[in-house]
DNA sequence: TGCAAATAGGTGTATATACTCCTATTATAA
DNA sequence: TTATAATAGGAGTATATACACCTATTTGCA
């Protein structure tokens, strides 16, 4: 290797300030922040109902497919399958949803329960607000575009 | 109660489909999942680190602030201070970073080990590829503009 | 028909997250 | 100076996340 190549390899690799400074705009970082934050601020509206955001989440898809195996929710929530199976278990410990094997026994159905639906009636106004104050204090236009933002990012990801 | 007043709030609490339907465009539910996607992404370019997205990003920080406590340091992440403590087990365990008592006996000072910076710079250039890789297929005005939301989205919820 | 491939799902393990409650140390004020 | 408040941090507990690997069932084809 001559002296060049050494010297553009010493230099690719070398650690300097301005290149780790970069690293602090990571998508992936900020990403993270801002869903720990807002994640927290969901959690601490729905409080009151005993339900996590994610859970909220998750009972309002299986309330609106009515009846959906595992593999289908975990594709429509963007959620590895294990996690979604993970992600049932309090929800079912709480008597929120009911899960059942399927007419395909490998399939496994899950739907809520009426203590589920009535747990989601109480949330939902409570979600309602949390929502409207996120959307009021980032703006109706900059909500939107951040919508359609994440939404690319998945997309982006999913064709990878 | 008047009946006026029972069917207002009989309407109030009834769950109908459009109201749920609503739910689905959840600003929380929809950073988790583009959270989720990106992780996967940047998790992926950095496995032959060993090192997952948010390990280099800690790791990426305590370059930056060279000696950091744990509080701090947590401020800076957005991040609970208990998170941070187990988050920073197994970066300890791997040996990439120290924590030892500052002067002020109840703070931890975090530091960088030589093996943190060397396995640093080997992340390094593999995390800049995915980020290229990100801002290219999001497009830069985009990705701009999704950095800056995403910034609003935090100090929305530190200034609640 | 019978067997291999595809599909649906779960377990083991490890990290990530944060709330509640606890101890230890430092700062402050009576 | 000493009692108290404030600060720094950790432990217990529970949820969230996903990879690697496993079993059971169904499908499709030779």
């Amino acid at each position: 290797m001559s002296k060049k190549l050494e010297d553009d390899k010493a230099i690719e690799h070398r650690v300097d300030r301005p290149r780790v400074a970069k690293c602090m705009d990571c998508t992936c970082f900020n990403l993270r922040k801002a869903t720990r934050a807002i994640t927290q601020l969901y959690d601490e509206s729905l409080r009151p109902t005993g339900l996590r955001a994610t859970q909220f989440s998750l009972l309002i898809a299986i309330m609106i497919l009515e009846s959906v195996t595992v593999t289908r929710l975990a594709e429509i929530a963007v959620m590895d399958r294990t996690t979604l199976t993970r992600n049932l278990r309090p929800l079912e410990k709480k008597g929120l949803i009911k899960v059942v094997s399927g007419d395909d026994q490998r399939t496994r159905i899950v739907t809520l329960t009426t203590h589920g639906k009535e747990v989601l009636a109480k949330a939902l106004p409570l979600w309602e607000k949390a929502q409207a104050r996120v959307i009021k204090r980032l703006g109706q236009e900059r909500w939107n575009s951040l919508q359609a933002d994440l939404g690319e990012v998945v997309s982006l990801v999913n064709k990878s």
